[in-house]
DNA sequence: GACTGGCACTCGAACTGTCTGAGTGCCAGG
DNA sequence: CCTGGCACTCAGACAGTTCGAGTGCCAGTC
């Protein structure tokens, strides 16, 4: 049904479009790829990727655009993610070794993404569920009011204030601290939640209240729910949009607002090495209908914390930011297993 | 030269412009608002108003709208602040109360600005200058690496990554701790810079170079050059501000993202109490030129931490976005002083 | 002297009609 | 199966026109 030709002709107007954002006609697309065959044939080629539903007209007599198919179909099937230049590649590698801890590695990533792909960059920070217990603290701020630190192997620091019932002795903190870290260090997060079980047991009846607080505080921090970080940047870059404001920009800014639904975005891109390409309706929110998102896990040793992307209007330049977020997203997790 | 009258005339135009962001010509002033006098003589003053700088036209034959000058005038002398409603002022205070920590303090306030004046909202991050050390806590990672937390009485937790260039003795990182917090503990961070001085040569010469090593970090995280954080929120209401894209919603995007712009937008806006406004080209960066600034500052005990505010069209509800901005900022102070 | 009604004038916005050309579909011929 | 040719469509650009909101000015009135 659609032969060797047809596919160029389709890869033609992807890549014209992209390029002018304007409807592309027959006559033009001979002119700029040299397909070597006349414009008619061209036209009855693009008839039958209309009929296929692969592209469409903005109206009568005008050029042809690609449908969210059209896209989906090049990027699936016509186009190689392009890999960046050896100096692209220095620039990003020196930039993020630059960091100073966590999260600066995420905000500077953020940076780095929004400028290289000239899209709005989204990174989440490292879910701390993958992660392992290096340190926990607990510190007397005064006799009732505890705080509690818990430091996991990414770098992530989570801070809770306990309030207990009564004061506490400073030696039972010196205890429970110390009996908290043989027990957890090491641990994976997930696993974790087991080790402290039990634990509370332990201690004399009457500490245990205290004890439970504690412990409850830190299942609370190890499950984390809610509290998945989301940074955003290079939100100018909508303006690059088109002039439809209202429909195109708007709604895309809206949703960079509401972080539940970025992280449902990005949610299922947990595989690095594996890009997930969402193009316009095949986005999980109707706001985001004339916009793509580009996204991929990262995380030290092939495993992914969390996930990085950008989002764009359907007509961007899929080979070049795809091999842009992917650089990126290898670059982030070196950084991430060194330190 | 500027009677009562001519005065009643600006803030008549000022209102219905800022209500309906259209040219208000002399007929449709009378009739708004009932001045008491004829479109003639309407007229007469606004030729006045025209001569002082105060109005302007867009065109010839069209209605007149306010220059910066005519808002300058109009928020200094011919308005004041609205005050919110009990239900209003009730919404803030509960939705604030809900916050666990400082960080969602400020993303709390930074959500709440936006929505209620239906703007973009900035919050600074409290300043650590100007609080005080809660509890210095020096954690051994490794043999060689420590992990240094710093918390102020803001609640804000600092961290800091120390590489010591020798093993580490557990005892020496008791000592140090112990020592850190008899010095610096309650201190202001501004004097705690002189409290540190003297404290590694108290100590053995091998361990010298570790202390120092800590101290030095330490002295960072308290100078805190350059790491001022800030929140922004609301950006979609930025769709709001009219049609000419690139002139106005363009450079302003670009401003948010930059957060040293930002910082000196907000910058001296230091009193709490007091809201600083600053209008179109009274703003210190040229693609702010149809923007105003509405800020503040805010801290407990009427001494200010940090700075909150949010960017807006010139043609704002100045009476209600400055009763926005004070409410929002007396509420959070209290936040923070009983916290 | 200050206000008002009246009047001529200006000029952007909106509407109209026309034209142009890019682009199409279709068909007959190579 | 490809191509050149042809008739057709239609958005966008352009020019001309009208409309009306708004102005400035002036003479008259309180």
């Amino acid at each position: 049904m659609l032969d060797e030709r047809k596919l160029d002709v389709l890869r033609a107007i992807v890549e014209d479009y992209v390029a002018t954002h304007e409807p592309v006609g027959s006559k033009t697309l001979v002119d700029r790829h040299n397909l070597g065959v006349s414009p008619a044939t061209v036209r009855n080629d693009m008839a039958a990727l209309e009929e296929e539903g692969y592209i469409t007209q903005p109206h009568t007599s005008a050029g042809r655009i690609p449908t969210d198919a059209g896209y989906r179909l090049f990027v699936d099937k016509l186009s190689t993610v392009k890999t960046l230049s050896a100096a692209e590649k220095k620039a990003i590698s020196s930039f993020l070794t630059g960091a100073v801890d966590l999260d600066d590695v995420v905000r500077r990533t953020v940076r780095l993404l929004a400028q290289i792909t000239r899209q709005v960059a989204i990174v989440q920070y490292p879910t701390l569920i993958r992660s392992s217990v290096r340190h926990v603290e607990v510190v007397t701020m005064t006799p009732r009011r505890l705080l509690l630190v818990l430091i996991t192997s990414t770098g992530r620091v989570e801070q809770r204030i306990v309030e207990a019932q009564a004061d506490v002795d400073e030696q039972l903190v010196a205890d429970l601290r110390s009996r908290l870290n043989t027990v957890l260090t090491g641990q994976r997060l997930t696993d974790a939640t087991t080790a402290l079980t039990g634990v509370a047991e332990t201690f004399p009846p009457a500490d245990r209240p205290f004890v439970t607080a504690i412990v409850t505080t830190l299942l609370e921090a190890f499950t984390d729910e809610g509290e998945q970080r989301i940074a955003v940047g290079g939100a100018a870059n909508l303006t690059r949009y088109g002039d439809d404001f209202e429909r195109n920009v708007k709604p895309v800014l809206e949703a960079l607002e509401e972080h539940v639904i970025l992280l449902k975005l990005l949610g299922e891109a947990t595989h690095p090495q594996t890009l997930t390409v969402r193009i316009g309706h095949e986005n999980p929110y109707e706001g985001l209908a004339t916009t793509s998102v580009v996204a991929t896990g990262y995380g030290p040793k092939s495993e992914a914390l969390a996930t990085l992307g950008i989002v764009g209007p359907t007509h961007m330049d899929y080979p070049s930011t795809m091999g842009a977020v992917r650089a990126v997203a290898r670059y982030v997790s070196q950084i991430l297993a060194d330190s």
